[in-house]
DNA sequence: CTGAAAGCGCTTACAG
DNA sequence: CTGAAAGCGCTTACAG
């Protein structure tokens, strides 16, 4: 491929004029402009961009790290990452840790040897290693937390409002009247999931309702965790329970399947995340909603203002979520029943 | 962060010397190898990829073009072709099209700019301008097509076996006895569209069936274009639709919602795209399964064995899918009426 | 076995 | 306004 040497040698200029024209960086008479346009076209001249970003030492890249693509949580968050990196000048590198924290150290290291311009971070549980937290603080790069916020992680970081989510999915349970509520638990070595388990305390709280310990599963946003979740938590004969996330309410489903147990006659159910398909399929599950889309490209705007000013003070944003009232929670149900009386 | 030449000059070496036993390239006595490990060590260096890329040009990245990773089907598929990519010691770059040429082009411009070593491409409808075409045949960059198969393009090509899933599901239907079958199409400019409705027609045509065009509507693989065509389809009074993915099917039961039409009661349904949480709700779907994960792994794979081997003869490899039989074509519905027959 | 030096393809002060 | 040259951080023949 031709490079900027042909480029100058074809229009009989120097290199630093192509790179002017071609950047627009600088005043070149109409004249040379014309004449190195018309060089780069016949040589179908694109600049490497490899080159640029080690003479400029930026590389326009921009490293994101999430749990699983394949967990629907996810491909949102991502494409609003990426459609805003992109509206931005900026290339999304993509990695998926399975929440190990080998793999995260791993693909750290290689957006830190790739030189990426700054880090979109869904953190794995536990702490980063010493090394890691030197290597990121030596670089400075920039780094925003996602979803998973740590004091242990400086900077800005983009939230979701996990607690009142929660909270309030909680409480819609409460007020239909459900008294002996559950909850498949989110992953507690992370802030997602300690705030969504002080949600669903605070709303039995207020309630004045107690609670229970047994009635809280453990969970790891995967199916398989929802299932046998679901699985020791039926035994308990609880009327409702709040899950943490969509993966594992699929997995609490198999559970209510094998069991016989029917949602919402039997267990009424309130679920994280949303998605399109959920209208079209019973029991239609009613849902806090997080503004995933908006999440990722927020997260990516926040990083992209942070190389450009370095200097301001760390932000966090807290994005609001949604209830969503549908089948699974009983209300329609109730409805009926009110209707009837 | 320091450099090549601060390494040397801490381990009083050449940078010759220090690239030797970072990359273990040539014998290096073990003093000097402890010498260097040692000061690679105090300074925390990390070689710049950047640079070894401009250096070896190679970038180790391979671009990836879909229609968008937000659409169920695409997750696995591109979890398989990164978790493939990086055992290979290569980065996958994603970006989006919406199934829009002028995005594409944008995206394979980009990615040859930055000098990808080779792409993955779910060709949007319509062929590649011929200015892309020359840079890509130019640049010679290898490039397997993923499920969307062109002539005009050369190369290697992973593909799903459409016209058999499409036959296997449609035959399915009619072995239930359905006699008026429609379809809700894929995007008809793209091989995985036709291969479908090549499978629907052949399926009709052994069973002897007429084909009526007015019983195939388009789409384009989102909701919407499955809830218009539902909404025109079953006026039409069908007794059961094969539908060419999941985002349609989706928006093809919102419309029979919209019509109180039961599935598969009153209107029976097999769909293309297995997901794990089809099992939890209902209608339970009876799906084509199309292997994602292997699909994208593979397809990476071709590719890094094309970039180590670039004489080789093109390979097509053609994945099988699998039926797997639920309850919305009616397979359980008539199994419990022949028990009580 | 080890090092000096050229080259990868750009950008960018600095002269003129 | 334009160009010669150094620099970004690597790799790799080529001497010795």
């Amino acid at each position: 491929m031709a490079n900027i040497y042909a480029v100058a040698k074809e229009a009989k200029v120097s290199v630093a004029t192509v790179s002017a024209v071609v950047n627009g960086t600088a005043y070149v008479s109409p004249q040379l402009k014309a004449r190195v346009e018309a060089a780069v076209h016949k040589l179908g001249y694109q600049p490497n961009l490899l080159a640029r970003s080690l003479a400029k030492q930026r590389s326009h890249m921009l490293g994101m790290i999430v749990p699983d693509i394949a967990n629907p949580f996810w491909p949102e968050v991502v494409r609003g990452a990426e459609d805003a990196a992109h509206a931005a000048g900026y290339t999304l590198v993509l990695s998926n840790t399975d929440d190990d924290p080998r793999k995260e150290e791993l693909y750290l290291r290689l957006f830190l040897a790739k030189r990426v311009d700054g880090i979109l971070l869904a953190k794995s549980p536990g702490r980063l290693s010493r090394e890691m937290a030197a290597l990121l603080g030596v670089g400075r790069i920039p780094l925003v937390k996602l979803f998973r916020a740590r004091n242990d992680l400086p900077g800005d970081a983009v939230l979701l409002d996990d607690r009142q989510a929660a909270f309030e999915a909680v409480s819609h349970l409460v007020r239909l009247g459900y008294r002996r509520i559950g909850m498949i638990m989110g992953v507690k070595e992370v802030s997602t999931g300690r705030r969504r388990l002080k949600g669903y305390r605070d709303a039995l709280e207020q309630a004045g309702l107690p609670f229970r310990p047994e009635l809280c599963r453990p969970g790891d946003y995967r199916v398989q965790s929802g299932y046998s979740g679901g699985l020791d938590l039926l035994k308990l004969k609880p009327d409702a329970v709040f899950i943490s996330n969509y993966l594992m309410a699929v997995g609490f489903m198999q559970a209510m399947r094998q069991y016989q147990i029917r949602c919402p006659q039997d267990v009424a159910i309130v679920t994280c995340d949303d998605h399109p398909w959920l209208d079209s399929f019973a029991p239609r599950l009613t849902t806090v909603n997080f503004p995933k889309y908006t999440a990722g490209a927020e997260a990516a705007r926040v990083l992209v203002e942070r190389l450009a000013n370095r200097g301001r003070a760390a932000r966090t944003i807290e994005l609001r979520s949604s209830l969503t009232i549908r089948d699974s929670c009983g209300y329609a149900l109730q409805q009926a029943a009110a209707q009837r009386a």
